[in-house]
DNA sequence: TATATGCGCAACTATCTGGTTTCGCAAATT
DNA sequence: AATTTGCGAAACCAGATAGTTGCGCATATA
């Protein structure tokens, strides 16, 4: 198996997804993060670890405390690998409306 | 750790995300699906069974073959994950209109 | 009927995963 | 200067994962 980190990778854990969440909208430290959640610091830390190898998030140290931001263009990489099936959904969603419009010519 | 299966869990393995952009737009054997692939069937096998587990495909059954095919609107469900995202995305886009918009004004 | 083919399931294995506890370091507080 | 706080890294462990080979069953072909 592969051993590279890809965005896949980073969020199918959910403490994972929770995390990422949970920073979007500002950045927290480890400690203030574990308080979320019903497990350690130092898990929580791996999990940042993880994250971090996928350059989903940044740090920023301040005193002794490290701030985790999320980096919230890489989330777009996964909207871009959906975009193939998105396009399948639009495309049956277009034949759908030929349906209906030739039913409704036909009624005429 | 949790063992149910979610969509995220079918879209970590880098196979599996191959077999499903294979199967998209047409249903396909194990055999057929497994000739892609430097692996056997069996292992192809397995994937389509968490696949299907994650009701992410479906089968049927034509004489001695299996045809799996894609239910693509299981996607969405990602889709609709990264909505939250998605919103943010959008927000910055905005605020950086308002910045331009802001801008332009000063200069009249 | 005997043989081919397509398939899922079970057993086994090496590796990855997510968690824990213990530790040491640096910054803040006393 | 001594203690507390915030943190990452390392060692360890149970469980999950993805692959393999071997098997039995059902359908198609000879």
């Amino acid at each position: 198996m592969e051993t590279r980190r890809d965005i896949f990778q980073a969020i199918v854990d959910p403490t994972r997804r929770a995390i990422i969440t949970l920073i979007a909208l500002q950045a927290m430290t480890p400690n203030a993060i574990a308080e979320h959640f019903d497990t350690t610091r130092q898990a929580v830390s791996k999990h940042l670890r993880i994250l971090t190898e996928c350059e989903l998030v940044t740090q920023k140290q301040q005193g002794r405390e490290i701030f985790y931001q999320l980096e919230i263009d890489k989330m777009k990489e996964i909207d871009q690998w959906l975009a193939q099936f998105r396009e399948i959904w639009e495309a049956r969603f277009n034949q759908l409306d030929e349906v209906l419009a030739t039913l409704k010519n036909l009624k005429k």
